[in-house]
Formats: structure tokens, sequence, C-alpha cells
DNA sequence: AGACCACATAATGTTAACAATATTTGTTCA
DNA sequence: TGAACAAATATTGTTAACATTATGTGGTCT
């Protein structure tokens, strides 16, 4: 199954660079970069076959959007949200996201309704094949679509930066793979979608998103990351 | 009275870009810069005597937050917010405004509380004195200020970015004047935050932003802008 | 061993020149 | 007059070379 990237505008980036762009996202959502590595230029260039212009320019759109730090004279690393950043970022979700269940912006469409059961089918198939990079993308995408259809573009540009970052804050606080286990909540919320019982999906979003943030254990440092190549290409 | 710039992070900017950034902002906050206008960077180089990859950089940074667009091979321009995505701009900013105040992130201090009757005071005296560009910069100041006060630095950027979509939204579509109209709003909300009457309080902000949504006419067209230099230097 | 310093290496920051592309201007012709 | 074309101009896109700044290495001295 194709559904559009889990970005939704590049504003300001000619195709090449969206594609470096996304494949960098891609790689920090499936926690195949962890936060602090580094990005140097001109692996970057060798890898995507790009100029150092473009890459340049593909690290600064990435640097708005918080997942990339650039340090200047230093260079370009991969973010590592500290503990107050990540209790903003998941309250800001929590606001958004339970806010978009309480009073949708438009109703759902039963074609959205389709891709929502669809995108909780990927996952579920992920899930049982033990694929965990997919299991975070899918996951991801399941509320992505659900700020799509409930909410707007603009609203679903925001999560879906707010759902990178979170993919960071896990990377570095996950206590002991919690996050396999949430699995269920998605099932649920659907089902309360679908019947149309707002104010209960609407406590379950709370509910799974505050889950996630008492999961997180503040207490440990840092994680070491793949190399570039290996978690760009292979 | 001085209190931080409107916007909110400059990530990946070095110093003397964001104020390139920033004054860029500022005017188009205040509408000194109109939507559609040309953004040449040869001109913006002497204007802030900087070099064209710096103003390259701006130019991105700003693209990235919905207020500049490039077109390749073209050039940057003051955006131009269709009908629909103003509607979700102002749609998103009621979800988040109202939700900051149903269900605030933190607690609204003493001191954040004084800043807040001191924004509305300055926004009451460019009132009095007929000062229009400082009548908007003070009256998104106070919707900034509350998005600090009640939600936090992520709420707070957001909102901050919202801001001056909807500046360049009332730009284009602004029925008449209407915008000097709605004063008496920020007083009334600041006295049911006070009385601590969240509910009243979440009322008048959803009010408020629906009156700027209907006070919009869709009907018209382009209007055009001031001069670079006598925008950004006059 | 460990702190310190000088050098070598590697990475980023910056600039200027050139190439590619739009836009404007000017001319011709119907 | 105004439509159509062509040349001239202006603007953006790209690259490569260079300057600047960090990083790593090796050696010396205490």
């Amino acid at each position: 199954m194709v559904i559009e990237g889990e970005n939704v505008q590049e504003e300001g980036l000619v195709p090449e660079e969206s594609v470096v762009a996304q494949s960098l996202r891609d790689a920090i959502l499936e926690r195949r970069l962890g936060p602090g590595s580094r990005l140097p230029e001109e692996q970057l260039v060798e890898i995507f076959s790009s100029s150092r212009g473009r890459i340049r320019r593909v690290l600064l759109a990435l640097a708005r959007e918080h997942i990339v730090v650039i340090q200047p004279g230093r260079g370009a690393f991969v973010a590592s949200p500290d503990q107050e950043e990540a209790k903003d970022v998941l309250a800001t979700r929590r606001m958004i996201e339970v806010g978009v269940l309480e009073r949708p912006c438009q109703p759902l469409t039963e074609e959205r309704l389709a891709t929502l059961r669809q995108v909780l089918k990927e996952e579920r198939q992920a899930h049982k094949t033990h694929d965990a990079a997919r299991m975070i993308r899918w996951s991801g995408q399941f509320h992505l679509e659900l700020a799509r259809g409930l909410g707007n573009a603009v609203i679903a540009g925001i999560v879906s930066e707010l759902i990178l970052r979170t993919s960071l804050i896990i990377a570095i606080y996950e206590r002991n793979n919690t996050t396999c286990c949430l699995k269920a909540d998605h099932d649920l919320l659907l089902k309360s979608i679908e019947a149309h019982a707002w104010p209960e999906a609407a406590r379950l979003m709370s509910r799974h998103l505050l889950e996630i943030e008492h999961n997180l254990d503040f207490s440990v440092s840092v994680k070491p990351g793949l190399s570039l190549k290996l978690a760009l290409l292979g």
C-alpha cells in the first residue's frame, strides 16, 4: 500500500532536495539515525549523489523542523531534544490531536476512514512480523491520517513535524521497549471513531499520548547510532 | 517597553541572518510588505548589507514558515495564501488558542499576567494614536504571550508562525478596515483570564477568531504593496 | 600517566565568477 | 494601436576554489 509521504509540504525545496530531506526524515523516524548523529556534508553529497549546496539547503530545512541542529563551525547533527522539549512536544500533540477529535474541522469522510483502516492493517502486519521500522512508520501514519481527516492541511503539517520529534524523543528516553506494547491503542481508537463516540475517542487519544509520555525515563543519557551509510542506504 | 521578538526560535540561522529574517517578518506582520511582493536577492543584499548566500538562506527559512514562496527560476515573493489556506490557518489558531485556554499546559504566573497587561496597554496606546503598524504588532504579541503563558515553547512557536500567516491573510481579504474595531476583544479576554473564568475566556477567544474569519471577503483580488526599500528602511 | 602545546588533517563557511533562465525593452509588421 | 518577435538586460542557479575554523595526532615536559 502506498500513501503520500509522512511529511506534507516541501516549500522552498526543489524536488531533488525533497527526496534527500525525506530520506533523512525516514531514517530519523525509523530510528536508523539516532539523536546526536553527525551529518557531514561531504558524506551526504556522496550518498545522495548531490551537491554541497543542495545538502546545505536540506540541512537548514530540517533544522527549521527541529530534527536537526546546526552548530556553526561544527556541522549538522540529528537533534537531541532535552527533557523540557520532550514534555512540550508531547503536551502539544495532546492539545492538538485531542482537540481534533473533540472538535473536528471537517467530518471524517468514508474514504479517509478506509485509509485509516488500511493503515491500521499495515501496522498490525508490521507488528506480527516484528518489523520495528515499519511499525513506527505506520503508527505515525495513523496519527497523521487522523489529523488529515479531522483537521486540515495546516494541522496535518504541524502534526507531521511533531511526530518526527516524538520519534527522536522516544529514541532517547524510552524505558524498555514499551513502544510495541501500545499496539492495541490504535485499534480501540479507530473503533471509537467508527462508532462516532468522539468523547471516548478523545479520552483514548489523551491517554495514549500520556502513556507514551509516562513511559519516558529521563534519567538515561545517550545511545549510539548507526553509521551514516548503513542508516541511509542499508 | 521591550519584549522578546515576535518569533521564538531561529534554528539553523546565524545571528546576522536572524536579524534579516526578523526584519522581513516585521515588515510582513505590519503590512509594509504586502502579499505577492517580489523579494529580489540583490536588493535585499544592498538593504541589509549582507551577502547573497545569507539572503538565500533567510528566504528559504521564511519559505518554510509559509510567509514567502520561492518560485524556482523566478525568485522569492511574499506569500499570498489562498482561501483554503486562510480558512485552515484560522481554524488551526482556533483549535490551539482555545485549547490553551480550556486546558492550559501550565498555570499563568503573575509575572506573565503582568506582561499581558502591559501588552494590552501598548495596544490601547497604539489604537489611540492611530498607529496601525504598532496596533497589529501588539495585537499579535497579545496572542503570542497568551500561548507562552498558558501553553509552552512549542505551542508558542506554532502560534507565532500562524500569527504571521494571519497577517498576510487579513492583508489580502479584509473587508473594510474591520481590524481596528476588534480592539475591545482583548480587553474582555484579559478580564476573563484575570477572573480565572476559563470557559468564558475560551468562548471569547473562539468568537474573536471566528469574527476575524467572518470579516474576510474572499471575493477581492490582490492589492499592491510598497517598494522594498520603503517597506524595509522607511 | 596526564596535562599541555604545536602541527597536520579534515570539515565547514564564504566568495566570486559563470551558466542558465526570466523579464523587459525595443522593433517590426499587420 | 497592438500583437509578435528578437535582442538586451536583469535575476536566479550552480560550481569550484579558497579562507576559516574545528578536530585529531603526536610529542614534550612535569
